[in-house]
DNA sequence: TTGTGACTCATAGTCCGTA
DNA sequence: TTACGGACTATGAGTCACA
């Protein structure tokens, strides 16, 4: 289902976000976007289009693939 | 800038639909939109939703991250 | 087979507050 | 520090007729 896709995004967010080690008041910030959208956002709320993976990604310093590698996926 | 990100995508959905030598209008009806929306996207005028992509992705049976993967970028 | 402009409707994304 | 809600505006989704 196309809800597991953005729940695994929001996932996929709030672990980067967490291993760079900032809130997400200051990913906001680094965005340009609201702090709300980002919390909505890891909970899966939210369905980003690629501009907005995109700024995820340079404001995170990582590739935009990292947000599709779906890491609760035990097999393929 | 986040027009490439759009350009890029464009170039890659075109890039695997030829693979799976489909047409527009093959690729729009499996993801069940519009062919004029699919000529737009390859084009690099769409900024689609990562739920888009991911019906891309269904529809061409690759990997999200196959569709975020710069061929164009010579380094790096 | 593909591109394009004009279009409607849904939703991306903001800004305010409260907890 | 984060979640949640309402009201709002900008923009993406998706279609169509025609070239």
């Amino acid at each position: 289902m196309s809800e597991d896709v953005r729940r695994m995004l929001g996932e996929n967010v709030r672990r980067l976000r967490l291993v760079s080690g900032i809130s997400q008041a200051k990913l906001a910030e680094r965005m340009g976007v609201d702090r709300a959208y980002i919390s909505g956002l890891e909970k899966g709320e939210r369905n980003p289009t690629v501009v907005t993976v995109w700024h995820l990604s340079k404001a995170l310093g990582v590739a935009m693939r990292e947000f599709f590698d779906d890491k609760s996926r035990k097999v393929k």
